[in-house]
DNA sequence: ACTAGCGGGACAACCCGTTCTT
DNA sequence: AAGAACGGGTTGTCCCGCTAGT
């Protein structure tokens, strides 16, 4: 097993990042191979396909922690409700210690790339469609019809997403807690 | 009333719809004074501020266009719940004319330029106050308390501005349909 | 007598004042227009020839200016070493003051501007020479003889040149008392 | 011995001989780059500091090729007195042979420059006591005290850069004959 | 005579993401 | 893996007209 500088990781990182403070645009090569201390010729020898490239794997890549904390939230609660405020209060913590600067991962090169990049919708799309089923999921696990979960998924996203936003222009965490009510209180009235 | 040639109003114009479709650094200046006819001289003269300046007025103009169908949407409803899903039905209506391109004229610049920009985040967080009070509003109008109607507000804007990013990434209107079904749920729950 | 805005004036020297700080293409007409608070549309009246025409006539009249402070120096001077001093002196005494940032009126504009502009090299040639004319004309009062008092007027003006540059360089005034000594020297050499 | 492209010679070389007729600002990266044949984007590897950083080292460069030849003036004159003609003949010649165009290297630079940029106002300065202070030892060496050296370097320097500008604007070399006779007089008188 | 608003285009300096060669 | 080189792109400022109005 070779030893692996892994400096193909830490571009990743530091990249995804930089997108989620900056966007995708606002944020040059340069910066992200200076603060990853990577040289400028091996970036291209990790990532052939150049900044589009690296914008997917680490898009990917940071979707992917999110599912899995999606999971682990709902995992840990009795209740659906619970779970998703669990959710919403886990990544208004990150956001809360980032200095209320960084977005969702997704958004952030979402909307700076589609349409234009072909391969970053399919990616941002991909994750978001798992974020989305995953919730939907938990909902059916407690009881909720499979059309609802659906629009429960949906709408936990939704929630989420424009609470991000919000959060992020007001410089504070209420949005995010307004989005909890929010879902919880759609949950319980479909319940009924 | 003195001639005027409106190079300012057509640069504005210019640059929101570009920076809705590409983002804010994706959008170059050259791009908007060849597509507005403007030439770069005449740019500096109208919005001395550079690109910054003409962000910062031309994303304020769109929100007081969106502003004004907020208040058309609810003065032609009769119930609240009429008024949010017509809103939700006009902006989709929008988007899908652009062939599922323009997102949200706010998102578009705020994501790119806070923190970074001081003057874009009093504008962005500004216009978005706006939207929210106005629609709480037109809650407390049709008889919600204005604690509740504050809710409201903001769970219309969330799932609107979530809807605007998941119907980007799916190339399709449905996620506003579910954003509609999501808060008229919740205003009628809230009723209750 | 009409009414003079004196706008005009102002234009001249703020002109100077910035040229001799930044150098002529160093300085931008924006700069010189707000700093003097005249507008756009006159400067072009009182100077058709533009940014040239006043740089010429701006650097004529602050090159007159000195020619004056050069008569008053000699004027009440026992002798001709005396008066070179006390020239040297005031002109050091304005760079001191200015925080060892004005330079002499005349290189700044015609290291940029020789050749390349005509006028510019016709202005500071004269000014040059009424400097070394008027010079040489305290010395020959002085009892030099024609011959000596021409080459005492040009060591005269190198070594007030020179010790301006090293001056700037090294900010502070030595090299200027360098100056007076160096002159005084040769004079009192020349009588001998 | 690797293959050197020397781009990065070629730049600087170029831009202190326009810096030397046209001045720093008035002398655009792109007449630069044209002249040198070197594209735009190498610049900016060989120069990460841009404009400044070229200027900076060209200037150095050029003042180190001009205390070669201060040295090489007096080593091989018998007198200072002989040694310092030489040396004014010398770049009199370049100056003649250029058409009466190219100012001395430093105080191109230094007088659009100073105070603004730190950077070459450091060099400037350096360059200079460098050259006074070379001057001052080989009149040192040739029986000067210390102290009256140090004043014939300034001198020397003086009257040189003095001379370089009436040269310019009369377009002529006679300045540097009377420089050269300016200095012998000064420092015979001194041996006295 | 003088001021002012409104352009107008060329060019400034700078940095972008990428490829070449080893 | 990586340093060197590349050229087209970025935003911003240059100096200057033009046309009205006072």
């Amino acid at each position: 097993m070779p030893r692996r500088s892994d400096a193909r990781g830490k571009l990743m990182k530091t990249a995804s990042v930089l997108f989620r403070r900056q966007g995708y645009h606002g944020t040059g090569l340069t910066q992200i191979l200076d603060e990853s201390g990577a040289p400028k010729g091996s970036f291209y020898y990790h990532f052939p396909g150049g900044k589009e490239e690296l914008a997917a794997v680490a898009t990917e890549e940071a979707g992917g922690e999110i599912s899995d904390v999606v999971d682990r939230a709902f995992s840990g609660a009795r209740t659906f409700e619970d779970g998703a405020a669990a959710l919403i209060d886990t990544i208004a913590g990150w956001f809360e210690k980032s200095g209320y600067t960084m977005g969702c991962p997704i958004t952030s090169v979402l909307l700076e790339t589609v349409p234009g990049s072909d391969r970053l919708r399919g990616v941002t799309r991909d994750v978001l469609n798992d974020w989305t089923t995953r919730v939907a999921a938990h909902a059916e696990a407690d009881g909720f019809r499979a059309e609802d979960a659906a629009t429960i998924g949906d709408a936990m996203l939704m929630s989420l997403e424009g609470a991000w936003i919000l959060a992020r222009a007001r410089q504070d965490r209420t949005a995010f807690d307004n989005a909890a009510r929010t879902v919880t209180a759609l949950a319980s009235a479909m319940r009924g």
